[in-house]
DNA sequence: AACTTTATTTAGGAATAGCTAAAAGTTAAT
DNA sequence: ATTAACTTTTAGCTATTCCTAAATAAAGTT
């Protein structure tokens, strides 16, 4: 239906979206796809053409629904294989982005519902973003990595990507464990190292501890 | 590596020289991957000029060792992506073509590595078709659908594929079951059925049936 | 408000992979 | 051995998706 390119034109829309509420730049987008500007401004008259996107000249792309459909069902494509990759092919989950990019642009409806079914309709993939469902729906729940919250979230511990048992151990040590309530006091931004709050401890975590730890965002009264 | 063309092309002459010993025609090419004769003699340039094809003007082209090996490695990727979908994902074994094309230029080492040890190495599709080892190496003993063989072959039923019983029921009222001795008398070229010997008794057998049962070629002293 | 900086678009070009139509080579037949 | 039939190749076009360089619009500065 769509090519690789527009496909993932789509899915970088739809990713800059929901960082930048306004349209999405042609420089963003020609950074984010290691493109250049004049290359995305022709592509985005095609989606516009297509009806795919909604462009006004100078003022950046917004996703129509059918844009937006269309962009939801390759994020699923590659976060289910994502998961495929992790759960199923002993993929560590920094591993696997270069290959789910491939992935997703396989056009099969079976293939992902059956994928979907195999892996047992997984909410979130091996780095904790949400799986949307088949009419791109998202889990209202938020998990994720701990290294993406900013400083003053309110946080519970729900995951940890690493087999190692010394990780495991390390957080024990520290007191963080499933359902730990965590609250994040201070980001260094020299190498994005983490203060947390933790039973009243103050306690310091590398950027590669924050990545591995999932946390499900406390919903503030 | 290699664009998805150029793999295509490289199976495509991979699968033909299995039938004709000298060099691939452009025209057989063109008719296989729905093309033109013009078309294919272009990227047959092409694929020369990267040592992968042995190419005379007008005398056909025959893979090189490096194309070969190429080609195995497509092929390995092909069946072995039909396995995962009839194993693991449900699928028939006449739906998983399409799907497969696709799946079989997914560049990664890794990927099909354990994407072959997550399927138990098996050695076979699920067409009955030799599934080539990372090194390009075909299992020994040559498994086929018994619709495949020609006019006077001798063979050993080795499986089945159909799911249904009705299908199981029907063979085994024709004395028809594993490891059965079949010899092929007759193929009708009209609709391909076939009339085979077992047991002492002829018995003519539908293409869709031929389709479904895999046999063992035997070796003749 | 005019000018500078920055971002975006236009214009024209390259590579890939397909096409048609015409030319040239090969094979078969008289 | 020449011609007829067929196959293959060449030449010239098209579409996709990228590029660079130049032109134009928007935003920021004084």
């Amino acid at each position: 239906m769509f090519t690789q390119s527009e496909e993932n034109y789509l899915k970088a829309i739809f990713h800059l979206q929901q960082e930048m509420s306004d349209g999405v730049s042609t420089s963003r987008l020609s950074e984010l796809l290691n493109t250049k500007a004049a290359s995305v401004t022709e592509m985005i008259k095609k989606l516009a053409d297509k009806n795919l996107v909604n462009y006004k000249k100078y003022y950046g792309v917004q996703l129509t629904s059918l844009g937006k459909k269309q962009a939801l069902s390759v994020v699923r494509k590659h976060r289910l294989w994502e998961s495929f990759l992790v759960e199923r092919l002993n993929f560590k989950w920094d591993e696997v982005h270069e290959v789910a990019e491939q992935l997703e642009h396989i056009s099969s409806t079976k293939l992902v519902e059956e994928l979907d079914k195999f892996l047992g309709r997984p909410q979130y993939d091996p780095h904790g973003d949400p799986i949307p469902d088949a009419n791109g729906n998202l889990p209202k729940a938020t998990k994720k990595r701990l290294s993406q919250l900013k400083e003053g979230s309110q946080a519970v511990c729900k995951g940890f990507n690493d087999n190692s048992s010394s990780f495991l151990k390390y957080l024990d040590k520290q007191g963080i464990g499933m359902d730990t309530s965590i609250e994040v006091l201070q980001i260094e931004s020299f190498d994005e190292s983490m203060t947390i709050k933790v039973d009243e401890k103050e306690i310091s975590l590398s950027k590669t501890a924050t990545d591995h730890i999932y946390v499900e965002d406390q919903i503030r009264a």
